[in-house]
DNA sequence: CGGACATCTTGACTCATTCCAGAAAAGGAC
DNA sequence: GTCCTTTTCTGGAATGAGTCAAGATGTCCG
């Protein structure tokens, strides 16, 4: 993954203030694609100590709302947060083990924006949801078997 | 819609026995799509007199596994049920008041299930979700999303 | 350097959903 | 119709993500 893009200016560029906390979290977010809240507070305390789960959850809203990081919420399972941003991807999620993986749009350009019928609603965002199994846990059990 | 499905031989048919909850609970679901687990709640107790919300959970789980009704769960909202099963279709959720609405697959048939590229998972649904204002919303305020 | 204001800390709290264990009812067999 | 087994319902408590509030602290700007 990428090094480590220049954090600060980033945020800086955001009109956020820049502080241990929000750099620690941001930071993690970029290390841990698709990391829930809880493991990002655990990762943040790894880097920098203590933080408050309340300052992770504030700092998680302002770097979402600024744009920096994306909020994802598969059903079924706590917020996760990702640093790929402003590129249009969509996520396939095992129904097995949760895990998540990004799937760049079939159809490269703002997709799904078209519905059939959009009943008047203003649309600007079309969020989509590949849900199947991994290839470990397609693996594991297909359908009983168990080899190993 | 259909006016009144007999909900009785729908339960018998999925293998599920007839329980006045489980008839009251289909009923609301049908009569009002997208409903929460409360709504539904308290649309069953005004037909049945006294439900357990515990009741209406686990009917809620039993018709969803049997098929008869689906949960939706919209990121930053509580579960919801719809009574539509079978046919593809998708959702328009308003960001300000939350309203959903019901859209059918541009596609059609398992849409977007092609994925461009499915890191290997056994991809068995594809769930849209569009993301935007409903006609109230966007009439109320056209630039500035003032939820609350 | 110092003030003004955003941000973090602490700790309690909400609310949807689930877990538990006993009581009750539905379905099926005879 | 009656009895038995299985499943469901009740009521209460627990779980856990996320939120609220108030005061302390740190950042940014002049």
């Amino acid at each position: 993954m990428s090094p480590a893009p220049d954090f600060e200016h980033l945020m800086r560029a955001a009109g956020l203030r820049v502080t241990r906390p929000r750099l620690a979290v941001l930071a993690a977010v970029h290390a841990h694609p698709h990391a829930d809240t809880d493991s990002i507070l655990g990762i943040a305390r790894a880097r920098i100590g203590e933080v408050s789960h309340q300052a992770v959850y504030d700092v998680l809203r302002a770097l979402t709302s600024a744009g920096l990081v994306r909020r994802i919420e598969p059903a079924g399972s706590v917020a996760r947060y990702e640093a790929r941003v402003g590129d249009n991807h969509h996520h396939v999620v095992c129904r097995s083990c949760g895990v998540i993986a990004d799937v760049d749009c079939a159809v490269a350009y703002t997709p799904c924006l078209t519905a059939s019928d959009d009943h008047g609603f203003e649309i600007d965002e079309a969020e989509v949801v590949y849900w199947g199994r991994c290839p470990d846990c397609a693996g594991a059990s297909p359908s009983a078997a168990v080899s190993n």
